[in-house]
DNA sequence: TTGTAGGCGTTATCAG
DNA sequence: CTGATAACGCCTACAA
């Protein structure tokens, strides 16, 4: 298995390698009898180019890298899926990393893609991250940076998000125009804007909706939270206000489906007694049972969004054009469903 | 931004690149205080090596090639949550890339990895691939190759796996234990080698126990099944033998799932009336009501000892040392919950 | 139309 | 202990 490379063409031509190489790349200056051959001889060894020199020569690895805070999420999941349909189709390789909501694990992992020479980077920002060097760095490099979901505000780059507020605000908005009033809120942890944005969504619904906001029925969750967190709540919930809280909107489906099972288990019927929203619409919600409304996030297509975005980008360094950053709010989407 | 490169270093301290490059790597023929002022700079300047140049150099990329069929599975997710984690603890990038279940696409894939100069691949072959020539070309480049899960059984590599049959047979065997007999199967498609093996451990299950395989109760399931699947078939399983079948052993739990549903919606009592067993526990098996018996099959370990193994044949290979093929059986564990 | 030469950044070898 | 040199494979001015 001898490698195969220019040099072994041009040998066996008895060409030199600048010759070979021209003609592997269709140069007009060469004789289109020579290009035949060459071609002919390159395909029949099947010939691939070193990977390492191009990138060496032309400073380019064909290389994005994507960070995500953990992998075993539908909706991250999907946010790669989504990536990796974008970069097959221009024959660029993605190179996966997983910050586990760890900060400096993150900071680190942006130092290996930098120093691989990726052409650019997606991130989904681990929640505990509040410092933003590790980005202005990228930035600092020239390297086009791409951020998905859980963004920084402050960081002057192309972001792919969607609008939690907006989506929140439409979930209990939905709610209240079926008629129930006492909606309770289980919220994520102060941290991640995201939870923030939802929380106030659903404040503003209530409020443009005439309903007194209850500060009682908010219960704060643990960010790592599994379902057994919303369990808890839904039982501490139910102790607290009895029969005065008739809807509950959770910031994410498993702390739903936490409540949902407690609910069920107590012989809360559901949607009579109490009806459920959740968010996110992760695969799981459509099979638990009563099926759990929820909003689409679509995460597959913020994916498929922030590699175009990038690749654009790429594209537009490559030509030294002004790269214009961009803002791409995805569509979310009510997805209604048995539990309310 | 110029990059820092060994020159820069080296016209900064006066030093030549080779004694810059040694004392990075602490040599032991460099100067203990030339190290240190080089170290320092190095540092400082945030000197990180150019990976091209290594990879060109050394023959060596630090990069490993993943291939799964499909991202937005859990199993998979899992797998890949293993491979990344082992991947990071060596400093290793990860190349993630997704078939699609498609082996034309799987094939392309690998010509990339190749050419890449990847150090190393893992792959979960797609259901439909047949023709392992691409396999075989990875072995021709004497680039270790590690199957996993999905495997090929003519393909002289490494692999890690479950025991499908073994699993199965436990399972049944759990359920004749507690008293059932007429127990249905949901089968998968006959071409992945897993669902007949799973098949097969439920067939000697039965035997084992002298009871009677009855193949009216084996439904054969589509392979890219989703839930509905299950629900229609157990729909079917009901007409077809009505109270005379009290239990279903299935070969995923999204089939399952959806059977679960059926009967919840048709007052079917469950584990009472029919137990129900899934294979892999999903995340969701156990959020569900009632929540799901399962089979753990133990992604995360699966991508582990995967990673593990080809960093060992990576590392061998290194060293010129022979390479002896492992062939390792993950053990699967029942999980029993409420289903059954 | 083809070939020569130099360099991308790193590292191993060998000479000083 | 340090430095010069060559080589990894590819690409591109420039020369022939």
């Amino acid at each position: 298995m001898p490698k195969v490379t220019l040099k072994v063409l041009a040998n066996k031509l008895g060409l030199s390698t600048s010759t070979v190489s021209k003609a592997l790349k269709d140069y007009s200056d060469i004789n289109e009898e020579t290009k035949l051959k060459v071609q002919e001889l390159a395909k029949s060894l099947n010939y691939t180019p070193n990977a390492f020199a191009q990138g060496l020569r032309n400073q380019e690895s064909k290389i994005v890298g994507v960070i995500i805070p953990s992998m075993v999420h539908y909706f991250f999941s999907n946010i790669i899926d989504g990536i990796l349909k974008e970069a097959e189709e221009r024959n660029y390789m993605v190179v996966l990393m997983q910050s586990n909501e760890d900060y400096d694990l993150e900071k680190k992992q942006v130092d290996v893609l930098l120093s691989k020479g990726v052409d650019g980077i997606i991130i989904s920002l681990a929640n505990k991250t509040r410092d933003f060097s590790h980005l202005a760095k990228i930035i600092d490099y020239n390297i086009p940076l791409i951020l998905v979901d859980k963004i920084a505000k402050t960081i002057n780059c192309s972001k792919v998000l969607i609008d939690d507020r907006k989506a929140s605000y439409d979930a209990v908005n939905y709610l209240i125009q079926k008629g129930y009033k006492r909606i309770a809120h289980f919220r994520g942890d102060l941290n991640p804007q995201n939870s923030i944005d939802r929380f106030l969504g659903y404040k503003k619904a209530l409020l443009d909706n005439n309903i007194e906001f209850d500060p009682s029925l908010v219960y704060v969750c643990d960010n790592n939270s599994d379902f057994s967190d919303g369990y808890e709540n839904a039982e501490k919930l139910i102790a607290d206000h009895g029969n005065n809280v008739d809807a509950l909107f959770t910031v994410n489906d498993l702390l739903a489906i936490g409540a949902i099972n407690y609910f069920n288990e107590n012989n809360i019927k559901i949607p009579e007694r109490i009806a459920v929203f959740g968010f996110s619409n992760w695969f799981m919600s459509s099979v638990i049972s009563p099926s759990l409304s929820s909003i689409e996030q679509n995460g597959t297509k913020m994916g498929e969004k922030s590699a175009q975005i990038l690749f654009q980008e790429i594209e537009s360094k490559h030509k030294q054009k002004p790269i214009e950053f961009q803002k791409v709010i995805i569509d979310t989407e009510l997805i209604i469903r048995k539990s309310c």
